[in-house]
Parts: structure tokens; C-alpha cells; sequence
DNA sequence: CGATTTCTTGAGCGATCGTTCAAGAAAGAC
DNA sequence: GTCTTTCTTGAACGATCGCTCAAGAAATCG
């Protein structure tokens, strides 16, 4: 009954008293889930509990209150494929053109990927919030204008170095990009498959800023 | 103190009893206010009953459960032109093309007016729904996959009467523009204004089924 | 007028929400 | 072994959730 102790978690873990009884990652694992599926305040302590397999003390303990339990969640799923992706395919591909591309046809396979949750938890699972919950509408926010701030900075890098015409606007193909990508989000939760969003990926670079210039 | 009765509600009014205490028809607007900005769940009766200036019996006896209020609040939504433009757009236009055009750049305009909550209700009032309310959520995907066929019988049509080539494919872009809209709603919530989202729309049309065939 | 019908008021229902507390259990330190 | 530290257990905290009920108030009908 007694499990092993967590990896490797940020505790000051000397292995001094009684140790943990549960996987502390593995139910991490549970809360992304519950998370990605339902949102931020859609899951409760409770079901958050029996998915994780432990007392709500013991959850106490372990994560701090639920808001702590969530950012924590959110940064755990940043750091899997279905969350990693375009970071990885931003920091691999040597060409804009091959990045934005990339990423978008990746989009489609991840966000309805039946293997997990359909679209992206930092997309969806704070958009229906009480106002005392405002700072964790705020905080996926903040992470999702990051990343629109990081497609208009790679657009202007592109421009710099020649990949793109001179008098390109970055800002609204960043704009354009963010939009195709959020809203591939909401149609894999809607039921889209693999297949009908990389045609809608393909679609979307119909609008590459090389041809004609605004 | 007394208001006026209602305008024209469905209710068997024949005149009989104590007249309704509160203009029906300006509480459901502020109802609708209230959903459109938080969604469905995090939309408590209390808040309900605050800015529709009702008490919770009073609101119970005027429009049921909080289902209900909120089924004919979406449908009060649809008649208004936030949530009708798109019917309006594609009754009018004669072409497809003008059609999606209109569509697009208008929901540029509506999702980002600061004059009422960001983006679509329809969109993004069930996003974060408990089990047990997964009804509402069923509700809304239905009306979004509604508009989706809509878009596929537009193209289908504009390829009979030769607007767009007899091989076209009117399942990929009608999903590609209930993608690029649905996103587009997800940004003006995220902050983006009026002019950005013109310019997403703009560059959303480069993908219009003329020139390239799939 | 009295009778009937409908709405409003104010209180409160059971359930669940996120969270915490006291007591017991399992480990290392000495 | 005992002491200390940490985790687990089970119960329960106050607050809020959606919703309802009994009593009083305001209208029409006869």
C-alpha cells in the first residue's frame, strides 16, 4: 500500500518524517487532466482528490490551495509534448516559414489527439471565471499574449535577416497565426479530427506574408 | 416603484393577478450581459438576481430553472445584432465570397466592441462546465456545429452555381473559418481591438478557394 | 364588496464549495 | 528505545451554490 516516494520535487525533501504515501508527479499527472478537461473552476477539491488518489490534507500538504495546485499543473504540462510543442519547433527550425508551419500542422495532430484532453489547457481552461478567480483568467492570459508577443518577434527576425519582405508587418500575421491556432483549440473540443485541422493548418498558410505585402 | 408589465413574452398573460414587478425582457438583457462575461457556471443566481434588479423567487417564477434562463438568453442573444450579424450576412450576400468577407470583417468589429462583452457568447459561455451541466456545454457545441454546416452548404452551393471551381472542397474551408472566427472571439477576449482583428480577418481571406485547388 | 389569481418578500432548504484541524501513523535522529 | 518531524486520516469549518416555501401584496373577476 505504501508507494514510493516522489522523484524529484522542489520540497525540502531531507527524508526526514513520515514520507509521502503517493506518487506526488503521478497525481500531478491527474490534475492536468481534470484541468485540461474541465477548466479551472469546473474541478473541484473533490473530484480533483479521488482522480488523484489522496486526502484532501494530504493534496493541502502537498500543493498548497488550489490555485498554487493549478499554476503548478500548468507549468508541468508546459514542459510535456501536448504543451512543449511550439517551443521546441521554435527553437528547431532555422526558417520562420518552417516554424509557423510546423507548428501549426503540429497543432493539429496534438489538440485532437484522443490520447488526452482535446485543444490546449492553457487555452481553455480559464475562460468561464467568478471575478474572485480573476487572477487565474489573468495569468493564462498574460501566457497566451507571450506567445503572441513571440510570434511577432520571430516574424520580425525573419524580416531582418531577408526571409521576409522589408516592409512586412510582424504584427498582424502574429495576430492572424495566434487566432488559426486558438481557434484550432476550440474546434478539437468541438470534435475535429487530426485530419480535418491539418487541412484547416494548410489552409492557414495561405496567408504566409511573402507574395503579396500589406 | 411599480414598473411596467413586459413587452410581449411568451407567458399566458391574460391579465389576471398581480402584474410582474420588473421589465421582463430588460432583466433578460442583463442576463445576458452576465453570461456573455462569464459563461454559464460561473454565473451564480446571485449575481443574477443583483443586476437584474430581481429576487431569486421572482426570477424562478418569471423564467424557470438557471437552464432555462440561460437557454432563452442565448436565444434573446441570437435576435440581437452581436449574435446575429452572421444570418443577416450570408441572407443578404449574393455571393459566398462576399458573404465570408462580411462575416469576418464584421465579427471584427462586434467581438472587439467595447460597448459589451468581448467575443461571442455561443462561443465561449460553456466552455468550463461541471459533469453535471454538461448539457449546456452539448447545448452551445451544437449551435457552433450548426454554423459549421451552414458554412459547407454556402460553399457546396457556390460550387453548383460555379463561384468557386467544380473541384473544390467545401468541407476544409468551411471548417477553416469557423476555426479563424471562433478564434477570433478567443482574441478580442484576450484583449485584441478592432483594427487587429480586421487585419486577422483580411489575411484569413488569402485562403479563399479560387485560385489554388485543394 | 369578496373571491381568485399572480407576483413579491424574506427566510431557509440540502448540497457542495475550498479549506483546515486534531489525532494517529510512519519514517529518521539520538 | 524515545524524540522529533512529516504525512495521513476523518471530521468538520463557514460560505456559497441552485432552488423553494409560506405569507403578504396587488391586480382582475364576479
Amino acid at each position: 500500500m505504501v508507494g514510493m516516494n516522489s522523484t524529484a520535487a522542489g520540497d525540502g525533501a531531507t527524508g526526514r518524517g513520515r514520507p509521502r504515501g503517493f506518487d506526488r508527479d503521478a497525481a500531478l499527472v491527474q490534475a492536468i487532466r481534470l484541468f485540461w478537461e474541465r477548466g479551472y473552476e469546473a474541478t473541484s477539491i473533490g473530484e480533483l482528490t479521488r482522480a488523484m488518489g489522496v486526502r484532501p490534507a494530504s493534496l493541502y500538504a502537498a500543493f498548497g490551495d488550489k490555485k498554487s495546485l493549478f499554476e503548478e499543473a500548468v507549468a508541468a504540462y508546459g514542459r510535456t509534448p501536448p504543451g512543449a510543442f511550439l517551443d521546441i519547433a521554435f527553437a528547431e527550425e532555422p526558417t520562420a516559414r518552417g516554424a509557423f508551419s510546423r507548428v501549426l500542422h503540429e497543432a493539429a495532430l496534438v489538440y485532437a489527439d484522443p490520447a488526452h484532453p482535446a485543444g490546449c489547457l492553457t487555452i481553455s481552461a480559464a475562460t468561464n471565471v467568478t471575478p474572485q478567480d480573476a487572477g487565474i483568467l489573468a495569468f493564462l492570459r498574460d501566457l497566451r499574449n507571450r506567445n503572441l508577443a513571440r510570434f511577432e518577434d520571430r516574424l520580425r527576425t525573419a524580416r531582418a535577416t531577408g526571409e521576409l519582405p522589408a516592409d512586412t508587418d510582424p504584427h498582424a500575421p502574429a495576430r492572424y497565426f495566434a487566432t488559426v491556432i486558438q481557434g484550432m483549440s476550440q474546434q478539437a473540443r468541438d470534435g475535429a479530427t487530426q485530419a480535418e485541422l491539418t487541412r484547416v493548418a494548410e489552409l492557414a498558410l495561405a496567408a504566409w506574408p511573402s507574395a503579396t505585402a500589406g
